[in-house]
Order: C-alpha cells, then structure tokens, then sequence
DNA sequence: GGCCACTTCTGCGAAATCCGCAATCCACGC
DNA sequence: GCGTGGATTGCGGATTTCGCAGAAGTGGCC
C-alpha cells in the first residue's frame, strides 16, 4: 500500500469536485483515489487514507464528507441477503408502455425492490427484489408491479445461487 | 435510535454463530441488528452500536470482526459507477448448456464483472459488466463471454440509468 | 498588479473511539 | 460437581475522530 499520488498537486487536481452538465459532481483523482481505499476498507482511519493519497488526515475526513452528503458514496455493510434471512430474490425485467421513468420511479419507493435500473434491450428496466419467501415474492411481483399503469408485461429470474458480488471499481 | 434488542438474552440467542447444512453460517437476532446498523452507517462506532443492540462495546466489535472475518459481510464504499468514470454498464443474460456453474465460476474471475447469479427463468446466469466504454463492453461480451465453453447465447441490457441501489436488508 | 471572496488544506488540542487482554459468565457434556 | 469452550465484560493505553483557526491556492474584478 504506497503512495500513489505524490505528483505535485495542482491546477486540474485541486478543484475536487464540480458540477457537469448532467448534474453528477465531477471527481479528481485524489477524490477517486480515497474512494479506492474505502472500497477496500470501508472503515479505513482517515489518517491512513491521507497517507495513501498524499493528503492530510483533516482533507481526508473534509472529503469523505463531501462525497457522502454529495450522495456520490455511501459507506455501508453489504450482505448476501440469502445468509441474512431473506430466502427468495428475484430480478425482472420489464416491458412498459408510456412514460417509463414514472415507473422506474415507483418501483423504487418499493421496499422489497433493491435496485432499479432503466435499459435498452428487449427489457425497458430491470428490478431486483429481496422478498422473505415465495408468497411475498409473488405478491410483489403479480399484484404490485404488474398493476402499475404501463407495464405491459413482465419476465421473472428467481435467484438460485449468488455467485459474486463486488464493489471494487477502479482497483484493477 | 432506541435499543430495539432488551429482552434477556439466553439460550437461541447466544450462539452469535453456527453452520448449518449448507454452509452459511446462522444468524442470530443480535447479530442481524448489528448488521443492520452498519447498513445505515458503515463507520457507526462499536460503543453505539453496542447501546442499539444491548452489548458492550468489545463484543460488538468481536462479532464484526467475526462476521468480516466469515465474509457474511463487508464494510465498503459504494458508488455509482457512471460517477466514477465508468460509461457503460450491462447486464449480460447467458443461456448455457453443460456444467452451468464452472461457467458462472469463469465470470467471477473476470475483473469487469462485478455481480454474477445463477438463475431459473430464460436464463441460466445472470452477470453485470462495468466498462470503461463501448468498446470495452463490446470486447467483454462478444470475445470473452461468448468464448466460454458451454455459451450457447447471450442477451445484453445495456444501463441507461440507475435509479435505484440500496442496502438496506432489514431495515424495513 | 492588487484586492477580495471563496474553497481547500494544514496543524493541533480535546474528546471519543479503537484495541488488546485478563477476568467473568454461561451452556454443555462427562 | 467439575472442566471445557465460546461469548461477554471491564478497563487502561494507543489511536482516531472532531472542531476550529489560520494558511495557502484559485478566480474574478477593477
């Protein structure tokens, strides 16, 4: 675990983060680089992290603030769910009519919907969904997502097996 | 936060950990709430956590370290990739014939997939890919997914738009 | 250039947290 | 009853987090 960055800073590198057009926060390199060594450690004492990035301990923590409340990461447990209980999981894809996003939109205030993604293919958007057992996963899926206005039809993949699950991005 | 866990502890309780037939570990209730607390904040202090979930500081951090240690789960940062300079995204549906899982096995070792499942449905194994760019995904699929001995076809879903990403299993 | 506003970074002391360890408690089997 | 093993507790000392004031860099403006 060396030091990455000790490259003179300035200029580009300074402005950690800045509003593109699209309204996602542009990050630099020391910002990417934190993000790198909490994705490896989400626990990680900030003095560590600054030593890694060529950053003081306070920059570090000013940082990671930024990038939780800018909602660009969030530090979390993540879990199989199958070891914590929940026995049946699912992804479906959809066909929809209209207006899509609505849709996508309501399908995340589902609880039982882990994620949401909108796609080009022969599925508008894609839904995985955490469910307790077989009657509550069918219930999910036959009397609340298929009533929702624009869903033409529906396609279902019962999970039988997580095989990996990462969240290393940029650590190649 | 009121601690939800004051009910005395005895007998089930008490064994934080045990196989079971399968090999996942079985989770106790105490357990289960200290990782629902690190759903909500990661980097939450061993001493809060242990007032929310009624134990002392030290044995709170003695089951994270276990459960760490025993991969039911992981303490990281996650983001969204196209945030963090990832253009393109897909979820790739394969259809396979002959030793599924040795194929699902050959995804996990490939760095730009980032969630493999094997599923019941029209598709055998579900698996999502991060890229850098068109190109890359491209490359990804055609020459290194569909190269797989076993392969018969593929279905990708390219990401428009990501909606939704929680973690929040048992927090409902 | 000079000045100001703004943001980011640094240094540092106080408070809180983490860490290791020995002692204690409890369920279980003999 | 007694020993064994796992889980929990209590408690110092080392480490980390936190808040803040001052310094440094950036960009706009005259």
């Amino acid at each position: 675990m060396h030091s990455v960055l000790v490259a003179s800073r300035s200029a580009d590198q300074r402005d950690s983060s800045r509003e593109s057009r699209n309204g996602t926060p542009q990050l630099d390199a020391v910002s990417l680089a934190i993000i790198q060594q909490l994705q490896e450690d989400g626990r990680r004492p900030y003095a560590a992290i600054g030593k890694a990035v060529g950053l003081s301990e306070a920059a570090v923590r000013q940082r990671v603030q930024k990038l939780l409340d800018q909602g660009v990461m969030q530090i979390v447990a993540v879990t199989d769910p199958l070891t914590v209980g929940f026995r049946r999981q699912a992804m479906v894809g959809i066909n929809a009519e209209g207006d899509v996003e609505s849709i996508a939109d309501a399908l995340t205030g589902m609880s039982e919907v882990e994620y949401v993604v909108m796609t080009a293919g022969s599925f508008d958007i894609l839904a995985e969904i955490v469910c307790e057992d077989d009657d509550h996963l069918l219930d999910v899926i036959n009397k609340r997502i298929r009533a929702l206005p624009g869903v033409r039809s529906t396609e279902s993949f019962v999970y039988l097996k997580l095989k990996k699950q990462t969240y290393m991005w940029g650590t190649r």
